[in-house]
DNA sequence: CTGAAAGCGCTTACAG
DNA sequence: CTGAAAGCGCTTACAG
């Protein structure tokens, strides 16, 4: 909060060096020998005046931000806590800075955090939303270079997602080798794309089993805990509730997990609960939640490091797989009643 | 991701008017008075050429970035996901960006993300972290304005709080009006400020009631559900336990409530719990946490709107008190048995 | 090897 | 009333 502001020219000055002198010191360049005391002159100056690169002139200049942009559908999920984390640790290590911003706080959707961000704000764009194909069209109008993560888009050649097919058939997996015959399906909202994934893992994993999908064992909802509270409302409603339930979301299990409850259905004991993504809220809850840990925070490492690397109009299409794997805790167990043969 | 970068040279020559036409029928410069279909030819060119003004040109020359900046310490904790929300509507309503970074993420601490910043990247900065006074000078080299948010700071008079005195005894009230005299406290991380304010909410009226506070009534823990594990596991290890618990945080309550249920401490039966900070997973925790609510959004939006309003060198120190109000739930009862007189 | 000079894309006070 | 021109703070190819 000092008043005044120190520009290149007046570390320059004070110096008693030239302009571009400082600028290559700052900046390391190899083509530069000065002596070294003058180097040093011209560190301690800088120091001094607490002078820092004004970022817009730097940025307009060389046509590089040294920063990357993030859009989340909502900061209050935390799956994507774990994506920011991974990607703001793969720009530090790049030397770029990462901002973050969620389309609910964006007034006017994805168009508007475009114009917001214009030219010259960041190198590129990552987006971990939920946009409709419409906005896809805006997205190419887009003068920075973007990537999808955690969902595709038709007709994209740029996204990286999870494998969430292989998550949902460990989960299945798991549930049919304690027995379980009638397994439901708490899937994600019918858009979501990774809830789309999840189902077809859920349905295959199935087939491979031989078991049925009953009626009304797939239900949907979004990923928030009063969707998935509804969501088993409507699982247990039925004439024959399922023993098991695969849930696309940690999010949505917590409610699951309170409907049950409320309704006197003893998990594991009368309903096994498994979830896809692990995270500390799942060890903590009552019964202890067994989890599908999917490499979250891998996804959003890769997908900067791809959106760094990778040029603007090359494909971008990685499925990031390692470690999918079960986290056994109490909400699963056999069926208390042997399905009949 | 077009190749080719639109200028405001391009608009202008496309449109046949000069650039600094275009410039003040982008920016509605009423001083401008040009026929209404010149006005017409060069927003139907901006928007075929699909231009975008460049913001580090624009930041650069205007000396505003239009934008904001927030740091919090972790993206994993959800009450943040609370104060991003308010900080963003807030700068969105003022036609403003805000970018949310976190200081886990920032490799080397404040000072880095300072140089990352440099000039000309934001407007101003709202800091939600837990910055040590050490870190407070650094905040004072920074060249943009900033304000503390849900925190204070010795020495700072730039900050915006939460009146969490208020909440804590709201809190610790409740407890008592059940009939319970055994309250102990499990409070934040020993530098926190939000946890010493709290505790001073629960000191103060823990005597207002004449009720003591027995040895190791008071335990400290990090506002994560591993943190209040720990720590209610270290409450019921004591001689005679308490019939109830004032929790300074609902991600700490949700490990103390694990801990409870792995303890075969029923809740509220045995203990009674209440925690500080409503959100939609403390209704679907089990049993259902009886929380105070209190206005993060609001903290968010009106720190927000201080920094955008108030100069670089006016006092901003302000308490957001509304609403703060107990959320009854089913964690807490009258207590099992009378106290002795 | 060093430093003067051009120019990135805008905005706006000012000359015509 | 309009448009030419200066200049924000940097970087870097190039002339000396």
């Amino acid at each position: 909060m000092r008043s005044v502001k120190v520009t290149l020219n007046d570390v320059a000055l004070q110096a008693g060096v030239d302009r571009s002198v400082v600028s290559r010191v700052i900046n390391d360049d190899p083509k530069l020998n000065v002596r070294p005391e003058t180097r040093r002159r011209v560190k301690d100056t800088i120091e001094k005046l607490g002078y820092r690169p004004n970022a817009a002139a730097r940025s307009l200049r060389t046509n590089r931000a040294y920063m990357f942009g993030l859009l989340i559908p909502d900061f209050a999920n935390p799956v994507y806590a774990e994506i920011i984390k991974g990607a703001e640790a793969a720009a530090g290590a790049l030397g770029y800075g990462l901002m973050t911003a969620s389309s609910s706080g964006v007034r006017l959707g994805l168009s508007h955090y475009l114009d917001l961000l214009g030219q010259g704000r960041v190198d590129g764009l990552l987006f971990a939303g939920e946009e409709s194909g419409h906005e896809l069209a805006q997205l190419r109008t887009a003068e920075v270079p973007w990537v999808l993560v955690n969902r595709t888009l038709a007709g994209s050649q740029r996204y990286v997602v999870l494998d969430d097919e292989r998550g949902s058939r460990l989960a299945v997996d798991h549930l049919v080798s304690l027995g379980h015959r009638r397994i439901a399906h708490l899937a994600g909202p019918e858009g979501a794309d990774t809830g789309r994934r999840r189902r077809a893992g859920y349905l295959s994993a199935m087939r491979d089993a031989n078991l049925p999908v009953e009626d009304g064992f797939v239900v949907h909802a979004d990923y928030t805990p009063s969707g998935g509270a509804v969501a088993l409302e409507r699982l247990l409603a039925g004439p024959r509730p399922p023993t098991a339930v695969f849930v696309a979301n940690v999010a949505s299990a917590v409610g699951a997990l309170h409907t049950a409850h409320a309704h006197g259905v003893s998990v594991p004991r009368d309903l096994s609960m498994v979830a896809v993504h692990d995270m500390p809220l799942a060890s903590h809850l009552v019964p202890g939640l067994t989890t599908v840990r999917m490499p979250l925070e891998e996804l959003g490492r890769r997908a900067l490091e791809l959106l760094a690397r990778r040029g603007p109009e090359e494909a971008i299409t990685e499925v990031v797989t390692d470690p999918v794997e079960l986290v056994l805790r109490q909400s699963t167990t056999t069926p208390r009643v042997e399905p009949a043969r």
